[in-house]
DNA sequence: GTGGTCTAGACCACC
DNA sequence: GTGGTCTAGACCACT
């Protein structure tokens, strides 16, 4: 299923709640630059029509990501992707934290370190 | 909250389903040498006895866990550890995914390289 | 209008979100002890019949404030007041902002700075 | 964005509407001098005309304000910043009552008094 | 036109 | 029983 020119891929067999698919959607294309900072995302209308899902649930991915600090909307004007600087230093604890625990798990299951330190060098 | 002779501690107030936690339990005590490879567990009943939590949970957790390849389950005979080496690649390889993707997101945010690093070198 | 033994009241006339009400009023209690740590909330559905208002805005509310770190909300078994010291920093930090903008604005508007000084030594 | 020789800066990516932002840029204005009492601002139209936005936005922020007592609109004449001894009770006690909610919310939630005093002392 | 709120009601996961 | 997700659709505020 995609979404406009957004290239955003939901499953209906995914346990994820589409919202949070759509969240790891929206924040894999600000991060890469597939939404520059400052561009404007398609209305919440819009996008629900072109992914045949309810509005609400696209508001409430575009709510989310806002106070994450991802994306910044404005009444009547429509919702916009926001400066990587702007992200919110709660999401970048959380990462930090997975960080760590994935990595612990890793290195005990066996995982040479130098697979990591591979990944880390070739992280797009 | 204990059970048995193993460290086992559970949370009423943590948002995650109980087992969720228990999964997360037994995974740590295996990882850590805990409970060493081949060491037979708590059945079923006596473990949902101890813990007073419902046998449906911790059926749950061990279903889980062997599909996972950290346990091991013969009938009639018991429950016991897998060998880290049986842990399954699935497994693996969602661990390995996540590592990069949580990298990715965490070095396109600024986080210096440098920090990932550490966090490697002092992962317990 | 009120709910259960919680001394909950909403005002249509309002501007506020009704979310926002219940969400300060909820904040309130926990504050003052109304609801001590670790109390049990009336379930979406009871308060939301009592409040006579519908099940997603009570849940609206619930879900906010435990990214607060005002409750805490388990599957299955209900939605539980947190200790103060769980409530997250960043709710701290705006309140902090909140705080030096409106003294700020007091003091040029010719605001006895004793005046400040006592609502601070008789805060409730 | 500027607006004439008043220092107001609006930004479309601030959540916040238009007639706030100008509201609030308006009352640092005369709360910090930059707009003397008495002074006479730009017209509607002149202060659309230079901020780019709609005159219903400009209307609506002087409107609101001049309930607040901040500004007097004299018909035919334009309008003019009021003295800071004008500035309308309600506002003053709306800022009085924000500011014990905020003060004994921060102290409930542990914040030092000593924190509280030596922000008020170092109020801009 | 935009996003924001609220309602009504269905279905699922957890316990 | 609990909370969580999603849908459908109404109404309001802002531009």
């Amino acid at each position: 299923m995609e979404g406009g020119g957004l290239l955003i891929s939901l499953n209906y067999h995914d346990p994820r709640p589409l919202y949070e698919q759509l969240k790891e959607n929206l924040r894999r294309l600000i991060l890469t630059g597939g939404l520059a900072a400052g561009e404007r995302l398609p209305s919440v209308r819009e996008l629900a029509s072109e992914l045949a899902i309810n509005p609400n649930t696209i508001q409430r991915a575009y709510r989310e990501l806002e106070a994450e600090g991802y994306l910044c909307t404005v009444q009547g004007k429509g919702t916009f992707a926001a400066a990587l600087s702007e992200v919110n230093s709660e999401r970048r604890e959380k990462l930090l934290e997975d960080f760590s625990a994935v990595a612990a798990e890793l290195l005990r299951l066996g995982e040479p370190k130098q697979e990591l330190l591979r990944r880390i060098e070739t992280a797009e």
